[in-house]
DNA sequence: ATGAAAGCGCTAACAG
DNA sequence: CTGTTAGCGCTTTCAT
């Protein structure tokens, strides 16, 4: 009875609408040189049949592939998931990345590729061959790996690259990391805290030393020291209890910590509990990233909340304008906000002590 | 000087090699009829030329497209991300998909489709024309929209149900939510608890059901009642809220409920203290979903914990091998563990009325 | 403003 | 075992 369906091809709506491929091809693009009359009828025929184009015919015949390659660490990506971290980067950047793509007939994919891995290139290149997209958008830390830039900009892909400010080929977005910075050191110094702390990230992000560059100029902004106040970890847990240790064992006056990540921020939580700190009472606390599990802390964590979504989005639409025409050397900048919860409060009294130290 | 990068295609492969295109393709494919100093000389020539076959062009070829597709729930899944709700389903699919797809040369798209919507068809049907995927996954509540698995049937599409355990096309599995649920509820009978509550997912979910049974089952088992005891949400916050307030209105002497999903627990947390209950020294909770925010809440949550990355990778599996031969009525069971933590304890003491009541 | 022809990179179906 | 011949569905030329 039913015959086998078969898929629908641009000449199926050729015949139904009773014209040559190219005109549905032309309909299909918006491209020039259809008469109104006969571009409707065509759209009629589409809509009739439920015509939708093949992508991989379309990419074949040399035209564009519409698909948009996100790339992420693959290590640090899978242990997040793996462990589950609660860390939401990639559900951020699918919701700014899907929702941008689809708007303009595009798809995002995913692909995860190692960092540390002397094959990146070959890796890289084969999903570039396999994919062919029309543009690629590079997350932290791959956003500068020279490695990875030379060839995309070798192949001639368009991409983005997150977190980077640097010059070259490629559009640079970053999330105003450090403003962020200097935003959360202002707030805390607002708060009369003198003593602010930063857990750093690794110095193989950039964003690590311009969060650090924003709370010095913070700090100096307030006539505040930054000596013995800083402290480097990965982004993880365990690196953040070493640093949070670190930081108070050398300044037992510290009475405000920032943290360049959330699960930084909850080992620095975890160890002033330990020392029998209370937070907010006797260290207040800043993270950034905004990851949905500092709702839920004790107490909820005052943080920095990454656009993620935004900036993704905007290099999407940059990637499919095909915006190779904007400034090289123009960076894209999507700011970050300060979101207060629980974790923040004004500075303890001082020790008489103290304050004669500061005198 | 440096030409322009052109892509390396079979053809340049075969030229290298000195043998003709099929040849090479048969060496791609693993094909027979190779002989093994050919068969090396053609692998030499690929990874000297650094060849990686045109996912495209494979497709167009009549081939398969090495693309499988997993459908999503496209309201929830936004507003999960746009709330940062800290839901981490996608990710965990993504995590078992994406390594699966991986080791057999796949890749995994996914797409979000609107359950609601009267053209679920026409969105659909277009993913499926544009992508023309190997395999498509279904996730609930789109593994029972008849819509949906009948429009995958009549194309020929395999696909995996997950959350669906009824015959028909497509490979069923679940997460043992009945054994699941018999599980939580037999850990709570065997603290001493009496009246052990349960906040129920939608009806529109077949897994709600299969809880609800599990839970009915355990009581039975226990020789307890489940009258009064069942409130039903929509997986959402709110819903646990007014669940929640319903069941401890009506049934004041309850002293443990399991909730379908992590929020309407979270919701339950939140209504315990709003009538100065301790969890769990007066009411244990247990939900499910395990998301990484239960973690950290207080307490922190014991919970069934599903094995999405599992059942998804297994999913895969059977749609790359082409199970169609598989047993149209076999469902997969994956089954899902009790973590525990510290939201369950043994039951309050009974006052004398109480007891008097149970004897 | 429209149509015809050529070909993208690959594999299925046949030959040898 | 290996090579040749057709296309897959679409978009480019290039004609008309």
């Amino acid at each position: 009875m039913a015959r086998v369906r078969k898929t629908v091809t641009i000449r199926d709506v050729a015949e139904e609408a009773g014209v040559s491929l190219q005109t549905v091809s032309r309909v299909v693009n918006d491209g020039p040189n259809v008469r109104p009359q006969v571009r409707d009828k065509v759209r009629a025929a589409i809509a009739k049949l439920g015509y939708v184009p093949s992508l991989a015919a379309q990419r074949m015949s040399g035209s564009r592939s519409y698909i948009i390659l996100a790339i992420n660490d693959r290590e640090r990506t899978l242990a997040d998931w793996r462990d589950r971290r609660g860390t939401d980067w990639v559900d951020q950047m699918l919701l700014g990345g899907f929702l941008t793509c689809s708007q303009h007939g595009y798809r995002m994919m995913v692909e995860l590729v190692d960092t540390h891995s002397d094959h990146v290139e070959r890796e890289l290149g084969a999903a570039l061959s396999a994919l062919q997209p029309d543009g690629v958008i590079l997350t932290p830390p791959h956003s500068e790996n020279a490695l990875i830039t030379a060839l995309l900009a070798e192949r001639g892909i368009p991409f983005a690259r997150i977190g980077s400010d640097a010059p070259g080929p490629g559009i640079a977005l970053t999330m105003g990391d450090e403003g962020a910075a200097h935003l959360a050191t202002t707030r805390l110094a607002g708060l009369g805290h003198r003593k602010i702390a930063m857990i750093a990230g690794p110095s193989q992000y950039s964003l690590s030393g311009w969060r650090i560059a924003g709370w010095r100029r913070a700090l100096a902004d307030a006539g505040l020291s930054a000596d013995g106040l800083l402290e480097t970890g990965d982004f993880g847990y365990d690196s953040g209890v070493r640093a949070g240790h670190a930081l108070l064992d050398r300044n037992p006056d510290c009475t405000a910590i920032i943290a360049s990540s959330d699960q930084m921020a909850l080992a620095a939580l975890e160890v002033a509990r330990a020392r029998g700190l209370d937070v907010p009472r006797d260290l207040s606390l800043i993270s950034f990233d905004n990851t949905p599990i500092v709702r839920f802390t004790q107490p909820p964590l005052t943080a920095i909340d990454q656009p993620i979504a935004e900036t993704v989005s905007r290099a999407v639409e940059h990637l499919i304008a095909r915006d190779e025409n904007a400034d090289q050397d123009t960076v894209i900048e999507v700011a970050a906000a300060l979101v207060e919860r629980a974790s923040t409060a004004r500075a303890p009294q001082q020790t008489p002590a103290a304050l004669a130290r500061t005198v």
